[in-house]
DNA sequence: TTCGACACCTTGACAGCTTAGGTATGCATC
DNA sequence: GATGCATACCTAAGCTGTCAAGGTGTCGAA
């Protein structure tokens, strides 16, 4: 009776999620929530960030500088804390993009070869 | 000066070895070595295996019932572990795949929206 | 007043990767 | 025959990042 341990539907693939609270940012500040909220909905769900993933990334990426924080309002007038790209974000932004690509390009290219 | 803390080339997407491995195999058993080198070389080295990591994720995989090993021969005569898919393992290619696609499309579709 | 959505946070456990070692064999070269 | 390199296997320590599961507080609607 063995546990089927890998990746589940929704679960993110370690290390993708900085490069999407980046480009999430990429057209202005979000607040946190927001961004969970955001990548959720522009993935229609196949990316899931769940918030004990999230926060502790908005604080790494902080404390490495590529986000300033500063607190405001939402539109529904609620406190919460808005992140925004610094130009060392914006920096890394482009770098783990075309990381990405050219990684994911070639696995994808790998996994498309017919087997058999 | 701050130490530049990022995915290198090279390295691994965390999550992403076991499907390469999997796929490796898809046209027959290879040993480990054999895998590392094959997954470096099919991909111009935009993905590069460590053994640190390899060896480990075959056992566990093994473990998992995905994979099946037994020694044998290489080609040059030396000793070597040959690993080869099982019916479990082949439904995870399968499996992975798919997931693989829906997410790195899902997430490439996102990056490559024009920001600004 | 109770509930759910919003919005933030932390902690513990765990998986997987990197770095850095180690063993042993066979072949070629000095 | 020693030395080095490629082949081929392995492990351990340390770190990072994710998940699961908890927590706080506010606001509006039922």
């Amino acid at each position: 009776m063995g546990i089927e341990l890998s990746l589940n539907d929704g679960d993110l693939i370690s290390g993708t999620l900085d490069v999407l609270v980046l480009k999430a940012l990429s057209w202005g500040p979000k607040h946190g929530y927001g961004i969970g909220r955001w990548i959720g909905e522009s993935t229609d769900a196949t990316v899931a960030v769940e918030e004990g993933a999230l926060y502790p990334a908005l604080h790494r990426m902080e404390r490495r500088g590529w986000l300033e924080s500063k607190w405001g309002k939402t539109e529904l007038g609620r406190r919460a804390k808005f992140y925004g790209l610094t130009p060392r974000g914006h920096k890394q932004l482009i770098a783990q993009t075309k990381r990405w690509h050219s990684y994911s390009q070639a696995v994808s290219l790998l996994l498309d070869r017919p087997s058999a």
